[in-house]
RNA sequence: CGGCGUGUGGCGCAGUCUGGCUAGCGCACUUGCUUGGGGUGCAAGAGGUCGCUGGUUCAAAUCCAGUCACGCCGACCA
């Protein structure tokens, strides 16, 4: 392909709105190009490297199931069936003429349901397996970082269908090991981690996640075990002491806040204290938390904990006075009527020193049981590097950007959509469902944001919009030319993707912009070290540059790309 | 939705506080010469209702009011 044939224009400068290194390199290589806050045109140099990964995915999918293209636009009658109409924030609504209402698809459960439930009838029509690559569109509150949080983006989603849950996880291994394969074969660095499941309503789950400094979400790693920070357990390893009982004691304790002022006035490492958070439910309805003084909460595991949809949020400083009398810094769970978590840490542990419900006072001796009845007792706080995993391990913190997410599903949406089927005894049963998402879009970013330099792209082979970029330096003369041109010819007839620049620019500028572009290999083909015998073969990764004999460069080009 | 900030040619910015010539600079673009293996140099050009609306004023990019958009932080989020 000749330069001047594509629609390739690069920026000296990025556009001061990109934040990410992956995200400046994609404005400056002309790859996106940004048309309201979310939403990108893809051109042509990223519509090639998003080819390129949807092959990738589809070539590993087509082992287990079967692509279909669904609508995107979706009436709202079937997002009613699931109860997600309202639920789920990030529809973009919007009703037609005669005053239909209708979303955009952000996810396909519904429509994939009610298709499966109208064609398969008995155990004899599964397994089967569904899934397209497609646009998608959720109305994200605030758009960031160009393609990894885009409104409008693109997306493989996969849609198991079987009878039992025991065939149900097997798909799910399928899919664990495709995912794996994936994400291998686009040369990524990632992990897979066990995560949260979120509202989508599964149980089993597994979240990849590309390493990256960039990356959102937090994950927690020990040897084996990956897990997202919002879920990472920590095991109760005995009781930090126990002391008998004590008599409750009330004490002044002006001006003292938090654990830290506490932890200093009364000499007391932070363990030893106890920080009691109040915080309320969807419904509105308070509760409070006991941890210790050093511990952080996890909304997520409290959720789980209390089997809640959403994590409950905290209360603001009223919300708190009016139920405890007190400021936030000074409250504690002694006679209060709210149900009371406590992270298991403090199981076994007497004597707490907590808020007195009174500003300025603080009481010592308060103990579970006696004093106040916790609800329930459990994993409720945040694990941080360091922090022992159940393996025994060490956690280790990493930074991940979650490209690929795997459910398993049960039969939430089957059950709210009546898909049904006949098994061998003529009986009703609720289809076992499960689904499987690839972020196309946010794989292309994540994949410069993992492969570049301070010169530009290192495209993975794999995914490299051009194998071979030819910089033809003295494109008006014929000679030259005509030897690139029948480099590329040989290669392309070979199937690898060339990008020859013909423009009249100074060779400076090529050398510039070849290496933003970061195709795997560079030939420099100019006039006068052509004429001499010699041209010279750039490779982008490692930035060797090889001095070849003009003939034997087609060859030399095919040993690299192998 | 809350806090902060920004809107000036395709991109990056100055000018606004303290109102005053034909609104400027760098990159990119056009033409000519020059240069020709890591963003050459010179010269001449094209391109802007200064986000929008209203107001104050002899005079508004600049001051005032309203409004819209965008961005960052937070909250939220497969």
């Amino acid at each position: 392909m000749k330069w001047s044939k594509t629609f390739i224009f690069t920026l000296r400068e990025a556009p001061n709105d990109a934040e990410l290194v992956s995200h400046k390199l994609l404005a400056r290589g002309g790859f996106i190009r940004k048309i309201a806050p979310g939403i990108f045109v893809y051109q042509d140099l990223a519509l090639r490297v998003l080819r390129k990964i949807e092959s990738v995915i589809r070539k590993e999918m087509n082992r287990y199931a079967t692509e279909i293209l669904m609508p995107m636009v979706q009436p709202k009658e079937l997002w009613e069936e699931t109860n997600r109409w309202s639920e789920v924030s990030e529809l973009l609504k919007f009703k037609n003429r005669a005053d239909q209402m209708f979303c955009l698809g952000g996810t396909h459960e519904e429509v994939v349901t009610d298709v499966v439930r109208s064609d398969v009838r008995s155990y004899r029509d599964l397994p089967k397996f569904l899934y397209q690559i497609q646009t998608k569109y959720r109305d994200e509150i605030r758009p960031r970082y160009g393609l990894m949080r885009a409104r409008e983006f693109i997306m493989k989603d996969a849609y198991s269908f079987d009878t039992t849950q025991e065939e149900a996880f097997k798909s799910y291994d399928h899919m664990f090991e495709a995912y794996n394969n994936i994400f291998k074969k686009l040369g990524l660095d990632y992990r897979s981690v066990t995560a949260d499941a979120g509202n989508i309503g599964g149980t089993k789950t597994q979240e990849f996640q590309v390493l990256a400094e960039a990356g959102e979400d937090q994950l927690l790693v020990a040897g084996d075990l990956a897990y997202n920070v919002e879920i990472a357990p920590l095991d109760y390893k005995g009781s930090a002491s126990d002391e008998a009982p004590k008599a409750v004691e009330e004490f002044a304790t002006p001006g003292l806040k938090t654990i830290e002022d506490l932890s200093v006035s009364l000499n007391l490492p932070k363990e030893n204290l106890v920080k009691t958070l109040f915080l309320k439910d969807d419904d509105g309805k308070p509760l409070c938390v006991l941890l210790r003084g050093s511990d952080e909460l996890n909304a997520v595991k409290l959720k789980n904990l209390m089997k809640l949809a959403n994590p409950p949020q905290m209360m603001s400083d009223d919300e708190v006075r009016q139920l405890t009398g007190a400021s936030p810094g000074s409250c504690g769970p002694q006679g209060l009527k709210v149900a009371i978590y406590m992270d298991h840490h403090l199981k076994g542990m007497n004597n707490f020193v907590v808020g007195a419900n009174k500003d300025g006072f603080h009481m010592k001796n308060v103990c579970p049981n006696r004093d106040f009845k916790p609800t329930a007792i459990g994993d409720v706080r945040l694990a941080k590097e360091g922090d022992v995993a159940p393996n025994g391990e060490k956690y280790k913190a990493y930074k991940g950007i979650e490209v690929g997410h795997i459910f398993y599903l049960g039969t939430k949406y089957s059950e709210a959509m009546k898909a049904s089927y006949l098994d061998k005894n003529g009986r009703s049963q609720w289809i076992e469902m499960g689904c499987y998402g690839i972020g196309v879009t946010r794989t292309l970013q994540a994949a410069i944001e993992q492969n570049h330099d301070e010169n530009g792209i290192i495209w993975p082979q794999e995914i490299a919009p051009y194998h071979v970029h030819l910089c033809v330096l003295d494109p008006k003369d014929e000679g030259l030319m005509k030897f690139a041109e029948g480099i590329e010819m040989q290669l392309e007839e070979k199937g690898y993707d060339v990008l020859l620049d013909d423009r009249d620019e100074r060779p400076g500028i090529k050398f510039k912009d070849a290496d933003l572009l970061g195709f795997p290999i560079r030939l420099n083909i100019g006039k006068k070290g052509f004429e001499a015998g010699e041209i010279d073969l750039v490779v982008r990764k490692t930035k060797e540059q090889i001095k070849l004999r003009p003939q034997d460069s087609f060859d030399k080009i095919m040993g690299l790309l192998k």
